[in-house]
DNA sequence: GGTCCACCGGAAAACTCGGGCC
DNA sequence: GGCCCGAGTTTTCCGGTGGACC
């Protein structure tokens, strides 16, 4: 049944990409200048999860690679290198300069200076949920940097730049935006209809079963391609000819949750217990919050660390709060 | 309006851990 | 093995905020 599993996992950079030509477009005439050996200005990309924001950025990159020029490339997911070294780590990694850097007796300092000192053809980074790069002035030092393009990518414009400084904010004014808007339930439905050509056998899915994908999927390309991911497993495991609208429906849920849980999974224990007392009670306080966490945990934290890790599972979407003081109340999301 | 209390979050200090060096 | 260094994490301190009460 499923003939290319790639072409159905979140990561596939297509070798075409459907709906967003206005969004390829305006990259590519960003990136133009390094057609000639000369350094882009920095792309800020922004729009809501699973618009393809990322794989636009890539696509475009790697486009610009095979048909022109000699330009190096690295993609840095701020959500895994969130610390300024491990930015500045991924980065150098990119042109193969961390041979002699130790993780944890290297100073960030001398990443930066390597930085600075690379003499190449034309770098590009992509730094996706930049939002989440603890020390944003770090994007004023790669800003600085000769021969390197950013190309940054985040949820919302106000995240980014409500935290950079005026120094970086006064030169990414001129930075090109490019606004990602969910795509509408027939472009989802073309882009499912190339995912099965390329990843499954013909025949087993029709039409008005990728629209009822697409409408489950409510405008977000990563879940629609999840679920006709589950879905084609679970025919697959059933051995049936076709995936049919029943299972389509059940694998709803446990698409959704799965890529939560991808979140969840990521969570440090302290965290993790944090936001099961939170899902347990759907909502409540912060002391009976802690109380409950001092007895499920043997080794508890402060409050004030307590408090670092609500606003990390804020962030991530995985919890909610009411109210900024005496009233506060933390609640599930689910 | 004044006071108390619970809570938040920034800043800085303290601690932990891992690697290099002698 | 002991010391030093640096990154990351946690703790401490403290100012600010807003609701409750008098």
């Amino acid at each position: 049944m499923i003939t290319d599993a790639r072409v159905l996992q979140p990561e596939f950079i297509p070798s075409e990409v459907k709906h967003r030509d206005a969004e390829v477009n305006t990259l590519s005439s960003v990136l133009r200048p390094l057609t000639d050996g000369v350094r882009a200005d920095p792309a800020f990309l922004y729009g809501p999860s699973g618009t393809g924001k990322t794989c636009i950025a890539q696509f475009t990159v790697e486009r610009l690679r095979q048909e022109v020029v000699d330009v190096n490339y690295q993609y840095v997911n701020c959500w895994e290198d969130y610390s300024r070294f491990k930015t500045l780590y991924t980065i150098l990694d990119g042109i193969n300069n961390t041979i002699d850097i130790h993780r944890q007796s290297t100073p960030k300092d001398v990443l930066l200076d390597r930085l600075k000192d690379y003499t190449g053809p034309p770098y590009v980074v992509i730094l996706d949920e930049v939002d989440q790069l603890q020390d944003k002035s770090l994007l004023y030092d790669l800003y600085r940097v000769k021969d390197l393009t950013m190309l940054l990518i985040a949820n919302k414009e106000t995240e980014v730049f409500a935290e950079i400084d005026d120094r970086l904010t006064s030169r990414l004014t001129t930075a090109t935006r490019i606004h990602f808007d969910h795509y509408s339930r027939s472009e989802l439905t073309t882009i499912l209809n190339d995912r099965v050509q390329w990843g499954l056998v013909p025949n087993i899915i029709d039409q008005e079963r990728l629209n009822l994908i697409a409408a489950k999927a409510a405008g977000d390309a990563r879940i629609a391609i999840g679920i006709l991911r589950n879905a084609a497993r679970h025919a697959h495991g059933n051995s049936l000819d076709e995936i049919p609208t029943d299972v389509i429906r059940d694998v709803v849920p446990e698409t959704k949750s799965e890529i939560q849980q991808q979140t969840i999974d990521r969570l440090t224990d302290h965290q993790q217990t944090l936001y099961d007392i939170i899902t347990d009670h759907g909502t409540i306080e912060p002391q009976a919050l802690y109380d409950e966490y001092q007895e499920r945990v043997t080794d508890p934290k402060t409050k004030r660390t307590v408090r670092n890790h609500l606003s990390k599972l804020e962030h991530y979407n995985l919890i909610g709060s009411e109210g900024n003081t005496k009233g506060r109340i933390y609640r599930a999301l689910t």
